[in-house]
DNA sequence: CTAGATTTTCAAGAGGTTTTTACTTGTATA
DNA sequence: TATACAAGTAAAAACCTCTTGAAAATCTAG
């Protein structure tokens, strides 16, 4: 039998809620729509290939299901996100137990999709931005910005990785660029919230500003 | 090599701070006392046993490192409040990644990126610095000079291997210029802290203050 | 195809950083 | 002690980086 199919039958038997997806690209499509509890992810999938799937899911645990042992694109995936791994062939019994270790995990918290800080709020299941109450409109570059800086609060975020991480969407984002994006971005949070919470770190990158204060 | 300390080498090279316990008792009276990030418990311990020390462990993510192999063991343990499962023998970079992901799902803990040396701090996230409990801005390179400092606190830095270091950033740093960053630095942690942690190697190069003679 | 939005390039000014130059102080060796 | 050389400091020049405006290039939707 085929193994998605044995899976499905399986995790309906246990009780849980199954969505499919035959590509990569039709996996983006329904998560976008839906958001299961979980993802189970196999890396050789037509279209986009797992590899490719993985980093653009955000906030849901991804349980890799590959037949590749490789160990260097399983610390990898690991690395980039994947919550766990599990090789081909494995028992069913071993994938059930940790589907439930990852559900165990994820505290049903309402906020899961609002990242917050100071008078920043950004709700990454439906793009909406405010800052100080008011709503703010961003492009898509300006957002990714944003998001990427909320979601590391209290680390400085190096420019290479800000190349890195918000040009896969953009044709050719040069540094000088970057700078433009990062300065609409900062007018309209000024604009709209009354500060700028975005801080320079000279020759470096940039953070949020107020995160990480040490005390003595 | 015993497995265990194999581990602890690792560990240590890859910047954790490692607590060993040699037995189930043991590892539950370390428990007592202190609160790690993370447990790695293998199975087969004097004493308590392992599945016997797992109940007993509340709050803190459990990597199971065990030769046992079988099934209903793993699955067991796993919905028995195991966070990871890995079976000896293992490869060591697929721990760490797992490691990683476990150390991610929980509270970003921020004393791992923290240095500290006498009343000096540096968070090497948000890049913040602080002697004596104020807040000290320091440039890129002072930054960098302060780090490399901190990172091998028993150890006397060589003028070559900080200008190595240290230059890769900057346009072009001679041995004048880094005697410069060094006065700043220094100015800087003393008007910050009242003293000056950093000594000078006559002929070598600088090290901490207070950091004993350690041999290679 | 056109209009509007988004992204990128170019340029200038402000401000911070790094290096240089010159000088003083300190240390080892004959 | 004298000398040579290393180390520390100060001021200013040279250099980068950040920010922002205006305009060109590109993309997207109707």
């Amino acid at each position: 039998m085929h193994i998605g199919n044995m899976l499905e039958e399986v995790l309906c038997k246990e009780g849980y809620r199954v969505s499919r997806a035959y590509s990569g690209t039709e996996a983006l499509l329904v998560l976008s729509s839906a958001r299961p509890d979980l993802v189970l992810l196999d890396l050789r999938l037509p279209g986009l290939s797992g590899e490719e799937v993985l980093p653009r899911i955000a906030g849901i645990p991804v349980i890799i299901v590959s037949a590749k042992a490789d160990m260097d694109d399983k610390v990898d995936l690991l690395l980039g996100g994947a919550a766990d791994y599990v090789t081909k062939p494995f028992d069913v019994k071993e994938l059930l137990a940790r589907i439930t270790v990852q559900l165990r995990q994820t505290a049903p918290s309402p906020d899961a999709f609002v990242l917050t800080h100071d008078n920043i709020q950004v709700n990454t299941a439906t793009r909406d931005v405010s800052a100080g109450g008011t709503a703010v409109k961003l492009t898509r570059t300006e957002y990714a910005i944003l998001k990427l800086l909320l979601q590391n609060p209290s680390q400085v975020i190096t420019k290479t990785i800000l190349l890195e991480r918000i040009c896969e969407d953009t044709p050719d984002c040069t540094e000088s660029s970057l700078k433009m994006h990062m300065s609409n971005l900062r007018r309209k949070l000024r604009d709209a919230g009354g500060k700028d919470p975005i801080e320079a770190v000279w020759g470096i990158g940039f953070k949020l500003s107020g995160a990480g204060n040490l005390q003595a």
